[in-house]
DNA sequence: TTGAAAGCGGTACCAC
DNA sequence: GTGGTACCGCTTTCAA
């Protein structure tokens, strides 16, 4: 491994100061044009690559932000840090991405680490596992929470409302006729799919519509457990007439299982995904899904934590993000036969 | 933002000096188990956190690793990135995950960044765009590459055999009773989609069927492209009965296009995909696909990582992984009718 | 087993 | 506009 080249060469060859060449590659008024110029030529002739360890260790700010969610694999998540890294790579900062697992554990783990790196900032989305934020407390360090978010409302939170987004969908399936609709949970205590059922139940009442708490199906983010609770369920109850689910891959579990159940969807059952991946409209049938703006939800986390980054105080608290349903051919009512 | 614990607080704490501190905390062999004890007692105490900037200036070692892949989103990517992650983090590795979004200019700068960071290796799979390593070449860096590997056989490469996985596959098809075999390649210029389209022709010639070039159909990977591509392409070309695709994602599209063309999957055309997504088999029909283990080839490029690190002279150069086809309902051979 | 001190490669303050 | 230099927090010789 060859020596690295530092500013200690390019001053010495150039006959100049390490400061004075630190200054010039960082672009600083002081310096004059003639230097900069003659600076930068030699740093790229000798291919000089700056060390973000050196110049963090003194200056305190490594241009380095923190990206801890649950798993890159899902939809929301490599979405949203899409949008994260397009805000943040145009100021030059670049992103350590984390995954939890859903596991308390290596989420104080990863958060260690990142302190220890001593990133400039971090967005976070809670693992299924996590119920008390003593972690998140004293990090001393910009913080914002994006999706999977805490109720304390002393961090900057941007997510969507999600007690309104699952009343929308669970409305428009009751508006269309279904009257047992099943909610695809996913595991125990995730507090977004609290919310959510909070909307389902809501739905339910006012349209006077009878809840039954069976119909809430919890069940493992790992392939097949949909599948296999979903089909017990509608042999169990078979007046099922609809069915809503946390995401849309989970969705697609949820059409097999009905389909293998010898129902037909929409006409038997309808479906109703969350998130609007970009396969869903290609699903047979087209699956209709509430879309939540991930992307632009990424983007605005970004703008949030650079705000912190500079000190401004921040007016608001929490980013409420519209949701809205799209209606694809798995929701379509069905005509009254004959 | 509090000032941060360093070990000159607890060396002084415990009238000692920093280097003692250091090499307590290190668990270093030549400290005294009690001393040890007291050191790690008030550093959990202080809730002490090491900087990793200043540790991994003085050592040169820091313990991260740098990923660089085109896109999280895809399937092979988060999944090798899981093996990739359960193999270094046991070794307390932590990685920093890149995405190119397929364009040769980030994936340059992107490297940029992580040789500033001075990660102590790097695993990378190549954007579509990358045609030239001149950006790999003088890394100076522990390096492997998986997947999307360049042909330069003086690095380490973990992957496939393109051709061959291609290759079953195909036969399989033709194998099946399917003469017009479309490829959805992927964008132009792919190199692991122009290994497998050699495979496509490798079995259509021992097979002694015919080749038609325009079977062969290039598409960006953007929702919606492929499915169109692949609509024109059966409107110009009826006797299509099997459709090849780059991976499982697009092969939805490509069943969403059958559909709407009036097709029936697989009566008049079968649908094979690559990668085997855990999605796959709740498609309908559930689709064959061509398989690798993606998981276990991120597990072995770490384990050849940390050999590298470590000073090992690898033996072998190239890691080339099994293969295998999963046989499920799209490419179920057609019975002869009557 | 522990201490003393010299860096690692930058940055930032104070001179000039 | 540039130079001199202390210093960021830790590791690593060399001594004791």
């Amino acid at each position: 491994m060859a020596q690295k080249v530092t500013i200690y060469d390019i001053a010495k060859a150039l006959d100049l100061t390490p400061a004075t060449v630190s200054r010039a590659l960082n672009d600083s008024y002081e310096i004059s044009e003639s230097t900069k110029e003659k600076v930068r030529a030699l740093a790229r002739q000798l291919n000089y690559q700056p060390n973000r360890m050196a110049s963090g260790l003194r200056s305190k700010r490594n241009k380095m932000i923190g990206i801890l969610v649950p798993n890159i694999a899902y939809h929301f998540n490599s979405s949203a840090i899409a949008g994260i890294e397009e805000v943040l790579g145009a100021q030059g900062y670049r992103t350590i991405i984390c995954q939890t697992h859903e596991k308390l554990d290596r989420e104080i783990e990863n958060l260690k680490d990142l302190v220890s790196i001593r990133v400039d900032g971090l967005i976070a989305s809670l693992s299924a596992e996590t119920l008390q934020l003593d972690h998140f407390q004293d990090l001393q360090m910009p913080l914002v929470f994006i999706d999977r978010v805490p109720i304390d409302d002393r961090f900057i939170r941007i997510h969507i409302d999600n007690e309104d987004a699952a009343y929308k969908g669970v409305q428009h399936l009751l508006q269309s006729g279904r009257k047992h609709i099943a909610w695809l949970a996913g595991p125990e205590g995730l507090d977004i799919a609290e919310r959510r059922y909070r909307g389902y139940c809501r739905a339910h009442q006012e349209a006077e519509t009878s809840i039954d708490p069976q119909l809430k199906i919890h069940f493992h983010f790992k392939p097949g457990d949909p599948y296999h609770r979903l089909r017990q369920t509608i042999q169990e109850k078979p007046a099922i007439d609809a069915v809503f689910s946390i995401n849309d891959r989970i969705a697609i579990e949820a059409l097999a299982a009905i389909r293998d159940a010898g129902k037909s969807v929409p006409q038997d059952i309808a479906v109703m995904g969350f998130n609007n991946e970009s396969i869903s409209p290609w699903l047979y049938p087209s699956l209709s899904s509430v879309s939540q703006p991930s992307f632009e939800m990424g983007r605005e986390a970004a703008l949030q934590l650079l705000g912190l980054i500079k000190g401004q105080k921040m007016q608001s608290r929490s980013f409420v993000f519209e949701t809205h349903i799209v209606e694809r051919g798995s929701t379509l009512p069905v005509l009254v036969k004959g």
